[in-house]
DNA sequence: TGATGATCATCT
DNA sequence: AGATGATCATCA
């Protein structure tokens, strides 16, 4: 059993593979306390402590990346929090949206098909009542979407893509999307970022972010375990 | 109780 | 300000 946290990135998809399966069954406290780091309380103000540990773990490279998490792998990263019945209990970010500079950007070369070509999803049973040190790393999944996948994903940002485009970016709710949706992603409600208006004008908006829903990553779990 | 909208830490 | 990692907190 691994004990320490590698120090290199892995040199193929099945040693990564590997690594995510080597920590399966561990909790968030013993991968914590193997790696020198001490897991926080609570999560109020260190939300995206499992993901950074998870990262380190698996050896992907320290600090926020632009683009894929194993870029020569061509895998993104995600753990996602579930029950312990495996229901999911968050919905998942995938990538900034830019409001102004890609509008015109087309489905095949967006960050969002990038980012979710083909993603290692490690589940963590991290229900609030548990606290994060006693939280345990599930299996993890290596996904890739299906054909239904892929139209539904198209589709969604297709739609949500032309009504920024349209000017229409305070209109666009959580609501719209069948599994790929927009909502606020900011450090606080104070940021402001350019935007086309209603009339075509610039204006200033909160930052948005791409999330999948609950129930798209939880049928996509579903598929992997058989359930 | 779940979904929506808001927020936290950190780094570039 | 933009982007990474997400979870929190409120309200319908």
């Amino acid at each position: 059993m691994t004990r320490i946290p590698p120090n290199s990135p892995p040199i193929s998809v099945q040693a990564l593979f590997d690594r995510a399966e080597g920590i399966a069954g561990r909790t968030l406290g013993e991968l914590g306390a193997d790696a020198n780091i001490v897991v926080p309380e609570h999560f109020k103000q260190h939300k995206g402590f499992t993901g950074q540990l998870l990262e380190l773990w698996l050896g992907a490279t320290a600090g926020s990346k632009q683009q894929q998490d194993f870029p020569d792998l061509g895998i993104e990263l995600k753990t996602i929090p579930i029950d312990h019945q495996g229901k999911v209990l968050e919905t998942t970010y995938v990538c900034y949206v830019h409001l102004l500079s890609h509008i015109a950007e087309q489905w095949h070369t967006s960050a969002v098909r990038n980012k979710l070509g083909q993603v290692l999803f490690i589940p963590v049973i991290g229900e609030r009542a548990i606290p994060p040190a006693q939280r345990t790393v599930g299996m993890p999944i290596l996904w890739q979407p299906n054909d239904q996948e892929k139209a539904i994903l198209q589709q969604d940002w297709e739609e949500l893509m032309e009504q920024i485009s349209l000017g229409q970016i305070e209109s666009i709710t959580s609501k719209l999307g069948e599994a790929l949706h927009i909502r606020p992603k900011a450090a606080n409600g104070e940021a402001l970022t350019d935007a086309i208006g209603a009339s075509g004008q610039i204006i200033q908006t909160r930052p948005r972010g791409f999330y999948l829903r609950k129930n798209f990553t939880q049928s996509l779990l579903n598929r992997a375990f058989d359930l």
